[in-house]
This record gives structure tokens, sequence and C-alpha cells, in this order.
DNA sequence: CCCCGGCCTCAAGAACGCGTAAAGGCCACC
DNA sequence: GGTGGCCTTTACGCGTTCTTGAGGCCGGGG
């Protein structure tokens, strides 16, 4: 499911835009200033962020550049300023589009779709990732090593997959356990290391001594390529 | 340099785009319909379309398919119809932002920029933050030094990570505790004076004598780029 | 000159998180 | 009703990280 960062501090306008976005599918986040919605976009990684420029806290642009500092999320900036510098100051802080408000919700939705279908085009690459011991396949769901497939139980996959689609980035505990136990296990962080075990054991050459499933203590795990 | 096909019905408009862009760098062609639109872009390969939805020949939404069919390239549609449906189905089409006439160039200059700024990130790492002696990569959570990487404890790095997302801005001490050890903790500025001496130890050229975390006496902490 | 607050350094024990093995429970399939 | 695969849970040894205290350095103020 997509999800959406609602980012206003017009309770009306994020109550309108949590309706209307949810009837049709996404997942809908929300934020009343720059730095809960800052906070809630590092721990939430929404797919894009709806951005109102008169934050109460801080301005608009600090928002955007906070938000670039680490990532490429789609931005779609709110605002009732129809001046130009206005919008050229957001788009060139990084803002990916801009609109006025009054804005008709149809428009919205449609500049939306299209924020999203551009990022996931990007992302939609090579849907294979290889490293020296062994190869993943996104689509096909499945795991090669030596050209021998390896079985890996549901759970295993999960894991697999989320790492895999995040190669070289540091994957937090919680967001792993999140995403393939659901929110009620957050907690369990003994299951990802009996299933850590289990996938080194399975994949890499020498499971002691793991080069690609690395456990950054503390933290979470990363795939090495 | 980038390269902008400029597709209008109207010489005038066509002639002031040619002007501004060229003026600012951009190497510009231009057509002046549909068919030759396509014929153009197939051979020139522009790295960003400007195309206007009124022309003689072709629908508009039938151009940006034609485009689509097999490229990616941004198309930035300008059009004389306000309405939300032209702009819903331009979008939905597969453009990647809608303009309306009249506009201004400073805001058609800056889409036209982010459009660039998106479709070239697409093949780019994460960003960074870097100093003369190492680089953050924030969303990897990773510290790299001399091209070796470098590995932090989950407190360091939240330091780290606390400095880097404020480049150049004193942070205080009060700040750094609470947001990582807690607000339980705001008076432990021992552990600041430990850690910060660890992460010289790893991170500075000269740990005696840091120039990228900086202690302002009193006051909290600095990252100096 | 000496004192004092704030800072840096060092070191050691405590606390924590990790890897591993193994056992028990659940469920689907035979 | 048995069997095998998968998931959950417990226990323990080990290395790393955190915390804490003590001592030294430096600059400003009395």
């Amino acid at each position: 499911m997509t999800s959406v960062l609602v980012v206003d501090d017009e309770p009306q306008i994020v109550r309108a835009l949590r309706i209307n976005l949810s009837a049709r599918g996404y997942d809908v986040m929300t934020a009343y200033d720059g730095k809960s919605a800052l906070a809630v976009a590092v721990e939430g990684k929404p797919d894009v962020v709806v951005l109102d420029l008169g934050l109460p806290d801080l301005d608009g642009v600090d928002v955007i550049a906070g938000l670039r500092g680490w990532s490429t999320i789609p931005i779609i900036v709110l605002s009732a300023r129809t001046d130009s510098p206005a919008k050229v100051e957001a788009l060139d802080a990084g803002a990916d589009d801009y609109v006025t408000k009054p804005f008709g919700m149809d428009e919205l939705l449609a500049r939306l779709r299209a924020a999203v279908r551009r990022a996931s085009a990007r992302d939609a690459g090579d849907p294979v990732v290889e490293t020296a011991s062994f190869v993943v396949d996104l689509a096909a769901k499945k795991v090669r090593r030596d050209g021998r497939e390896v079985h890996l139980t549901p759970t295993e996959w999960g894991l697999v997959e989320i790492l895999a689609r995040n190669p070289g980035r540091l994957v937090s505990q919680k967001q792993l356990l999140q995403e393939v136990w659901g929110p009620m296990h957050v907690n369990e962080s003994q299951y990802l290391r009996v299933y850590f075990a289990q996938l080194r054991r399975k994949l890499e050459d020498d499971p002691a001594h793991p080069r690609h499933l690395v456990t950054e203590p503390g933290m979470g795990y990363r795939f090495e390529l």
C-alpha cells in the first residue's frame, strides 16, 4: 500500500485529505508542524509527502531541506501563496511539485499519482540483487546459490526481501519486525537473531563470519552486496 | 549540457522559451506539431520536454502516450485550460507536471529544474553530508573515512545523526542529551564529553584539535563541514 | 597567584545485545 | 493418527557497549 504523510497545521485540511486519500486506498500519516513531520517521516518512511508551507514552527524550506538531507521521497508542496518567488524557492529547495490553495482534490490526487509513479519507476530497476555468494530474484521470490535454488520459508523470505530492497542500507530491527511479524511484535528482537542465524546457514559461505547479512548491534541489519 | 524540446504551435511562445532557455545554458530543440515533436524527440533524445496541449494535429494526450511508449523523459505540459479534468487526464497519461498559461517564466524554469533534478537523481546514490575527513550517509546510516567504513555504536551514531542533520548549526547539550539519552538524562553532560572524545578518535584526522566536531564551551556542539 | 568551572582522557565493572542450540507447539498434509 | 515443516520460546556463554569515577588540563575571575 502506498503511504502518504500529510503535513498541515489546519485540521480541516488534514481531515479532508485523510478522508479522500484513505478512500482511495492510501495509508495516511499526519503531522501538524515541521518538527514532528520530520520525526514521522524518519520513523514511518512514507512513499510521498504532502507539505503545507505555513507551518507554526519551521519554515517550509527548512522542512524540505530536512527531508532531502537523507531521502528522495517525493514532496508535494501545498501553499496559499501564489507568487512566483515562493514557488521557485520551494521547488529549488527540492520539492517535486507546488499546488496553490485552494486546490481541486482531483488535481492534487492526479499530481500525487504522478509523483508516486515517477518514484516507483525509479525504484523498479532490475528485480535481481546479486552478491558474491548468492542471488536474490525479487520478482520470482527465489534465491539461488551456486546455481542451485535455496528454499526459504515465508518468514525467511520476508526478511530477505526487505533487506534486498534496501541494499547497503541499515534496516532497523523495528522495521523488520513490524513488516514481517506485524505491529504487535516490534519488541521480539530474539526472532531476528534466530532467523538471521538460519539465513546465514543457508546463504553465507561462512555463517559464523557473515559478509552479506550483517548485524549492526543495537540498531538493525544490513544487506551488503 | 541539458537539452530541452519545446513543443508549441504559437511561434511567440516558442521564441520566448528559446531565448530564456538558451540564456540559461540549455540546448533547445523545437517542434510546432505533435508528429514532428515525436520525430524530434526520437532523433534528439532531449533531457526534458515542454509540451503545449493545443497542437494542430494530435491530441496532447496522444503525444504524451507516444513519448511514454519508449521513454521516461520528463514531460512538462503547458496549457491554457485550467480545468481540473484536463490536468488529471494529462498527468495520468504520464505527464510530470502541468503549468497553465499564462505562466511565469521563473516558475516554469523552476519546475523544469525540478524535473531535470529528479531525472538525474535517478541513478545517483544516497544524499550525503560530506566533510574533508569523512562522509555521513544518513539514509544508509553509514560513515566512511578514506573510503573505508567506520563502525559507530548506536549512541555514537545518534549523536552524529543529529549533528549531521544540522550542519554548521549549534546544537545545545540539552538537545543532544534529550534526543539520545532521553529526558531523564539532560544533565549528564559528562556523557557528551566521553562520546565526543570517542567520535573524534574515530573521525577526526587530529583528534586533539577537532575541525568538524567542534565544542562550543558552555553551549553545545557544532558540526562544521 | 590561586581557585574554580568546564572540558578532555583513561580505565574498569556493569549491563546489554548477539549467536547458538534445542525443545515444544501448531498446522497442513499424507 | 502420524509426520514433517515451520514458528515460537527458553537458556546460556561471550563480546561489545555503556556508565561511572578519578585525575589532569586550560582559561577566566577573584
